[in-house]
DNA sequence: CTGAATCCTGTAGGATACTG
DNA sequence: CAGTATCCTACAGGATTCAG
């Protein structure tokens, strides 16, 4: 994979994944890709989140141009969160990965399973030993 | 983007996004996607990977069915890791996000200096406040 | 060489209280 | 409502040491 890239490029996708795994931030794009969304409106639906997460991760989002914040100067005040264009466009490797984790859900359970299964009997077997 | 997958799934895209977010295992995979490795060459080659967390990062592929682990009985002992159909199967989307990254990330940089030079500003104005 | 076990630290992130 | 500030804790993960 790493013929096509440079190394510097590929830390670059690492980095990128590794904004993407903060738990959160997946989420919220999920949540804003129905629509704008106001500040309260993803802290219910995006549910488990902090409001301190949720502020950081947005503001995370709107450093990287992938969310726009838009302030409505009234009271009580109300800010809307919405996908710019960039965002938009971030949904489709999205949807290419989740596409991906939906095909082969049940394969990677099964995996799990048996290596758990496998590392069961290895434990008991060295229980059996130690005895 | 919800629309078309219900929650729960949403939930378990987050998730595997977070399994792979940990910073080394797509590092990892795409070292691997060159062809299989002896834990020592991965060990060289992701640079800056500790040994505990590279042991972590394959035994936790391995449980997913990502790679596959042999061990040839020699002295000194020679273990081989390489990708499975699944793991290779994983590389597109891989790609999907990769080139999403390679493409925008100019346009990221660029959000992100504005940005920052806007805190910057805004900054300075707090300070100009409270002088 | 390939790990497992132990120790130790930084920090991510939750809970809470306060502001405009 | 939409944050900011502070405190506090659990856990991720590095360094080191031991073992097969």
């Amino acid at each position: 994979m790493c013929d096509n890239y440079d190394m510097t490029k590929c830390q670059t996708v690492s980095e990128m994944l590794a904004r993407l795994g903060d738990k959160w931030t997946v989420l919220v794009i999920m949540m804003l890709a129905d629509g704008p969304q106001r500040f309260s409106d993803l802290k219910r639906s995006v549910v488990g989140i902090s409001q301190r997460m949720l502020t950081l991760t947005l503001r995370s989002l709107e450093r990287d141009g992938i969310v726009a914040r838009t302030v409505h100067p009234t009271v009580p005040p109300k800010v809307e969160y919405a996908l710019t264009d960039l965002g938009c466009s971030f949904g489709e490797p999205i949807r290419a990965l989740g596409g991906w984790v939906f095909t082969h859900h049940d394969r990677i359970q099964l995996a799990r399973a048996e290596f758990d299964r496998r590392n069961e009997v290895d434990t008991s077997n060295k229980l059996i030993k130690l005895g």
